[in-house]
DNA sequence: GCGACAG
DNA sequence: ATCTTGTCGC
């Protein structure tokens, strides 16, 4: 039986809410990967035409950041985006694709909140938390919380705290002069080490290595498996890739 | 009631 | 996220 074969995914948006308030209380918001081998990251395609979704998952040595392997495919989103419950339509896919993959990631980046989220578990926590290993939620864009600007040099950040004055993430500059990511913890790891990961995993550009090699490849899945999407899903992962251990 | 609102 | 042409800056 898989992992998603225990999780109910097709919920309303209200059981969905009730849901993350449950699972919140078993993120682990502290700690962080011992020894990384291989950092992953995840991204996820919509269609405007359909409700096909692409999603992807790359796997990158460390320190290299060089890609070891790719897997991805397309299927349909079964749940619509909605702020806040975002995980309902991206992890069944994810899931999927990790199910699939041949080395086991120390470290995960995912493409969205983690602990900076309305009740505490953005799509980094779901996602840890099912998969069990240490996940940082890197978005490019506020969810929720409020923050002062972090300073214009790469590497420098600021507070981002919820309404109660409780730091909830922190707004991190991966490059000079460019718009900060929000950075938060996913599960299995603190704050501090998540931010210090980001920055170890973020070279000449603004979105760290794992995430923005995740985005290039599934825009690729999608444009060489044809764009479009109704229709048949379940479509087969091309141009996945993988490279023998050691 | 009005605005905010990951991807 | 998606769509879409040009354009500002290093």
């Amino acid at each position: 039986m898989k992992v998603r074969d225990l999780h109910p995914w097709t919920l309303t948006p209200r059981q969905a809410i009730a849901l993350q308030e449950k699972l919140a209380r078993k993120v682990v918001h502290r700690g962080g990967p011992r020894k990384v081998r291989f950092v992953a990251g995840v991204d996820v395609s919509t269609s405007r035409f359909s409700r096909t979704a692409w999603g992807g998952v790359v796997v990158l040595s460390f320190p290299g950041l060089s890609v070891v392997e790719t897997r991805g495919g397309a299927a349909e989103a079964r749940f619509p985006y909605i702020p806040g419950l975002l995980a309902f339509r991206e992890v069944p896919l994810l899931l999927d694709l990790f199910a699939r993959l041949r080395h086991a990631p120390d470290l995960l980046f995912v493409d969205g909140q983690g602990a900076a989220h309305p009740r505490g578990f953005g799509i980094a926590c779901h996602l840890g938390l099912l998969l069990d290993i240490p996940t940082i939620g890197c978005a490019k864009s506020r969810l929720y919380g409020t923050h002062a600007d972090p300073g214009f040099l790469r590497g420098r950040s600021a507070p981002l705290f919820d309404g109660k004055g409780k730091i909830i993430g922190r707004v991190v500059r991966t490059k000079d002069g460019t718009r900060p990511v929000y950075v938060s913890v996913g599960h299995k790891i603190g704050l501090a080490a998540a931010v210090r990961w980001t920055l170890a995993c973020s070279g000449g550009y603004r979105i760290p290595e794992p995430t923005r090699q995740a985005h290039l490849f599934v825009t690729r899945l999608r444009r060489e498996s044809g764009n479009r999407g109704r229709g048949e899903e379940e479509k087969r992962g091309i141009g996945e890739s993988e490279t023998v251990n050691r």
